[in-house]
DNA sequence: TGCTGATATGTCATCGATGACATATTGGTT
DNA sequence: AACCAATATGTCATCGATGACATATCAGCA
């Protein structure tokens, strides 16, 4: 309870001056031999401890980073990356603000207030909700990293190819046989922030499904396309959807044989309802994922694209270090830098039976 | 990317001292009506943002709490603790530092070190690795909360009374009717942090099942009790343990007509093996979890004991704030707060068909 | 001997906000 | 006229660490 001893304090106990003692505690400068034992042993009894506030106010520089949540109440998905971004901040001796916005945009522009105020040295958006906000960082001059999604060019970002990732998933079933495939997925106008911002995630994956029948020389079939209304709620009520959706598809005079949800939780939803009407993964129906949630690794196991969560997170953190100033070298230039997902092959895809 | 501008700037650009702007800032103190205005366009001018890091220096104050997670990898449970501390913390004006400890005695104590170097105004212990950690934290005068479990009942705790919870989940099972009742859970041993320490989650649901049969008068079977040795992990690790252990149920001669698994993840796995096995829940056997997960709320719904996870965070906060100097009144002694837990009663339990 | 460079240590302004205190100007009261 | 309280504003030490700069000592060398 007694008020945390100073560098003063060390000083006048080891009757040295503050310098010193910070010479001591950072070993650089002259120190001599005998002064610099009785300066640590003056530190061990007074249990000093450095005060990063008086430190961060001196040196402009208060490593810390403030990392602004989309959370939309329980996300997986970003707490990983959270995890990640923490971690490899930590090996830059930095500590991370965690802010959750909740989706909204006011609060999300409180937090960026709050962050510049803190004097953070970077800003983490993981899935911005107003790019205005973005600005608003960035144009304190606090490198910014978008993690997720981007609505314009202008800023650093960490992306999964989304596209690439849904056109290995079709390309999965495909090469197991698959040609009639239903697609269960969220509603893309629901989440576009501008008209000339970037498609949103929803669109990506959706174009993507379409792009590989195409290419596939299957002709479209809209009456396979479930648009569902919810997404990243990750509760029932979007295992509900993903469920409905299913419903929907086993009830067409000729049902796919295969169906890509783009998320874990619709593709969980839509197993039950396989499941309920009788049938079963991965024998009658294929079922495949998107995001490798831990949702798709309980039981039963699902195929799905997992993302580099955590790998997400560490690159974020890495871009802001390249960016704090001064900025490393070149790195005025926003950077992006776009991750592979990876197709995990579980136990809810395999061959159609021919028919 | 001009640097921010300081009191004195605006002071300067005002025609006035920075006292008065503090005045203006803080609203207090006499501050003439043409004077304000002038202020007030300054700081509009120069968009000043208040330096929160000299402010805490001079106010010896950080308005800022740290969290410890013990996250071993990723669990849905700590986060929405995370969340629920987040959201009180800020209605306090407060920012929450994350940190990672992964299960690790060693970084838990770097994670205090930081934190005491930060000067928080609080530390929370989501699930404390080492109590000397604890204890560390408290000597440095920082008040402390720790969640979910704690080893002695020297600080303050926000707990959920497991036994209370698993007691619940037995009686359902009575009421439905069911007798003859598995229990799948984490081996208590590995969990012991100390022999004086007080008996950990894994622990405490256990002695509640035992209680709970014995209360009815239900002679024990210790055929009856898988004890697995994963738990927390949370991934197909976890449920495949709790696969294997409904297996072994189900091969009994005289197999349960329900089962009681010490967390979703388990019971997930369980549910699975029910499945593979052809038989159903809950018709041919039910199944109980524990913990609310969201494992819980896909499909299918798992009945369950739902854990207050925002809330126990969101108290964690208040205690922090009771707790912080000066110590409100006779907060001076350590609150224990526990809180109930809440049946989910969902579809995988029913009554068992008569034999 | 006097000079140089290496070694050793102290002094102090600085980062930015705060608030106790001092000072100054009112209008109103006895 | 003398005084008081309310109003208005400025001065400055302080929080704690840092590092530029000044100073001091000493060994080695010309």
């Amino acid at each position: 309870m007694q008020k945390a001893a100073s560098l003063k304090d060390v000083a006048r106990l080891a009757g040295v001056s503050t310098a010193t003692v910070t010479r001591v505690l950072h070993n650089n400068g002259y120190v001599g031999e005998e002064t610099r034992a009785r300066v640590t042993s003056a530190l061990k009894e007074t249990g000093y401890q450095l005060n990063v506030v008086a430190q961060s106010l001196r040196k402009q520089q208060t490593r810390t980073l403030g990392h602004l949540l989309n959370t939309i109440t329980r996300n997986p998905f970003f707490a990983e990356v959270a995890l990640g971004l923490e971690e490899q901040a930590l090996q830059h001796g930095c500590n991370v603000f965690i802010y959750n916005v909740q989706a909204s945009a006011e609060r999300e522009r409180l937090g960026v207030e709050t962050f510049i105020r803190r004097r953070t040295d970077g800003i983490v958006f993981t899935s911005p909700v107003d790019p205005a906000n973005v600005e608003l960082a960035a144009k304190a001059g606090i490198p910014v990293v978008q993690v997720d999604w981007l609505a314009r060019v202008d800023h650093n970002a960490v992306l999964v190819d989304n596209e690439v990732g849904a056109i290995e998933a079709m390309e999965h079933l495909f090469a197991l046989g698959h040609q009639r495939i239903g697609f269960i997925g969220a509603d893309p106008a629901r989440f576009r922030h501008s008209a000339d911002a970037r498609p949103s995630v929803a669109e990506q994956r959706l174009s993507a499904y379409r792009k590989s029948l195409a290419a596939m020389g299957i002709a479209a079939d809209e009456a396979l396309v479930q648009i569902r209304p919810y997404y990243y709620s990750l509760d029932e009520r979007d295992a509900a959807e993903g469920y409905a959706g299913m419903r929907e598809l086993l009830t067409l005079e000729q049902r796919p044989t295969a169906v890509f949800a783009t998320c874990d939780i619709l593709a969980a939803g839509a197993l039950q309802a396989v499941h309920d009407a009788g049938l079963r993964v991965p024998d009658d129906i294929s079922v495949i994922g998107f995001d490798d949630t831990y949702a798709a690794r309980l039981s039963p196991p699902l195929t799905t694209v997992a993302l580099p969560m955590r790998e997400i997170g560490e690159r974020a953190a890495d871009l802001v270090f390249r960016h704090m100033p001064p900025p490393s070298d070149a790195a005025s230039e926003p950077d992006i830098v776009t991750l592979p997902s990876r197709l995990a092959i579980r136990g809810s895809t395999a061959a159609p039976v021919s028919q």
